[in-house]
DNA sequence: TCTGGGGTCCTAGGACCC
DNA sequence: TCTGGGGTCCTAGGACCC
């Protein structure tokens, strides 16, 4: 907790319902329900007019449709909630360089960053009235409700102090003061479960839950939770605005809308998703380790399965051959409603065979593999290097000119390159004559540290 | 025909290594 | 023959968030 009000929370209200309004007239001043529109679809947010007949988010679809059957109900348009959501990002970033956003419509901004002659009450209120013009007018009409405070936790309960199209300071020192009256629901990382095991002890309020001991709430809750709990109920949160956070999994996953009991379609199924999630691995340059599947039943009791290989892969053919082996040992008498494939433990670097001996459903654009097979030295700048290890053998890294290669493995080497036309990042498409190939430069300063990976090969 | 999809973090047990 | 801890990795499940 600072002693200035200088975390700023913005979440722009009913997000998806008001882009919809903005973009079609005629559902303005209507209920609007976004969400899925299947026989099992929920609800991702409701217009204000739809709150009024008790729609929420993360409701069913067919309940809110029985409260009120005459909202729109839309299925939701992604892009031109990303590109409203860039706006809106593009606009806090102008004002502090720390913006870290939480989803598409809600972000922290630290306004310490900002470069304020001070961060008085009335300063930062101008700010903030200020940055909700600016949202206003980039986005077309949307609104947002800013919440400021002297933390991240006392920032975002503030902006839901006065939704929609509001403004509040927390002035510093009356934190606490706030919180008692409040609900420990208000504290987040306390849901539903947690709810139900304080309330069992009979802590309801903020206020009573500040008198409890940490030792207490850790033997209630565990030890990161219960310590984490003790803090927030005393106001104390120093947790940083973080602008970047690196991705740790990526997955896709489909309910559908009668249970599933071919197994041959959930292969096939997964099989799908399995390369939905490579194309994003591949566009964000990431690769996993980990594959892992989840799997609903009939009756909601959700299993997952994983496995972890030697080397991370981008391949579509990798990962769904993981998967639906995965699932061959699952039974699923009875049905499935839902099949998920993700994968986890991520690098931001592939590792290739060389000697093209996988069943790879990558189109590799310009043929690298071929160029550094049999160790043939590349080009230019690149000056790459083929080494063959025999199995077992302790493989170390090597350096080649600024960049590395590395490798595990009989016959399989681990290249990462930049080019001049791209930055870092995996450029496994290019030609390996290709002028713009340099290698890659650890980004470490003293350019000692090869990822973890090493170790375990030795 | 209750209960989405994309994530993050935590816990607990077992394997394995030193 | 018995008896250790500590650390790391992996797996499965659960709570939570938007």
């Amino acid at each position: 907790m600072r002693n200035v009000a200088s975390v700023l929370h913005l979440d722009l209200d009913a997000f998806f319902a008001a882009v919809e309004q903005r973009d079609k007239p005629s559902l303005r001043g209507k209920p609007v329900v976004v969400g899925g529109v299947g026989g099992r679809g929920v609800v991702s947010t409701a217009s204000y007019e739809a709150r009024k007949y008790g729609v929420r988010s993360a409701m069913s679809t067919r309940e809110a449709r029985s409260r009120c059957p005459h909202a729109a109900f839309l299925s939701g348009r992604f892009h031109a909630y990303r590109t409203a959501s860039e706006q809106v990002m593009a606009v806090l970033r102008a004002t502090s360089p720390l913006v870290e956003p939480l989803s598409l419509d809600e972000a922290f901004v630290d306004l310490a960053a900002a470069g304020l002659p001070d961060l008085e009450v009335d300063t930062v209120r101008h700010v903030a009235e200020r940055l909700r013009a600016q949202v206003a007018e980039v986005t077309g009409g949307l609104t947002a409700s800013v919440g400021i405070g002297s933390s991240k936790f006392i920032a975002k309960v503030a902006s839901d102090l006065d939704k929609p199209d509001g403004l509040v300071v927390v002035p510093p020192g009356g934190e606490l003061d706030l919180l008692r009256p409040m609900h420990v629901s208000v504290i987040p990382g306390v849901g539903p479960a947690t709810t139900e095991r304080l309330r069992r002890a009979g802590i309801h309020t903020v206020a009573d839950l500040e008198v409890i001991s940490e030792d207490e709430l850790v033997r209630m809750l565990g030890a990161a939770h219960g310590h984490g709990l003790h803090l927030l109920a005393h106001a104390e949160d120093d947790r940083p605005v973080v602008p970047e956070r690196e991705t740790k999994s990526v997955s896709v996953e489909g309910t559908y809308d009668t249970d599933l009991t071919d197994r041959r379609l959930m292969a096939a199924l997964l099989t799908r998703q399995a390369r939905r999630v490579a194309e994003r691995l591949r566009a964000s340059g990431l690769a996993g380790r980990t594959v892992t599947i989840k799997v609903r039943l009939h009756d909601f009791t959700t299993i997952s399965r994983s496995s972890t290989i030697g080397s991370p892969t981008d391949a579509a053919s990798t990962i769904s051959r993981l998967a639906v082996a995965l699932l061959q040992d699952l039974d699923t008498t009875g049905g499935v409603r839902l099949l998920g494939v993700g994968v986890s433990g991520l690098a931001d670097w592939i590792q290739e065979d060389l000697f093209g001996t996988t069943e790879d459903d990558v189109e590799p654009e310009g043929d690298l593999d071929a160029d550094l097979d049999a160790g043939a030295p590349s080009t230019a700048g690149a000056k790459a290097t083929t080494h063959t290890w025999a199995p077992g053998m302790d493989v170390e890294h090597a350096e080649m000119g600024r960049g590395w290669v590395w490798g595990s493995g009989r016959g399989v080497v681990t290249v990462r390159f930049e080019t001049a036309a791209t930055g870092p990042g995996p450029v496994r498409s290019l030609k390996a004559d290709d002028p713009a190939l340099q290698p890659w430069r650890p980004e470490s300063p003293d350019g000692s540290t090869v990822p973890d990976m090493h170790e375990r090969h030795r």
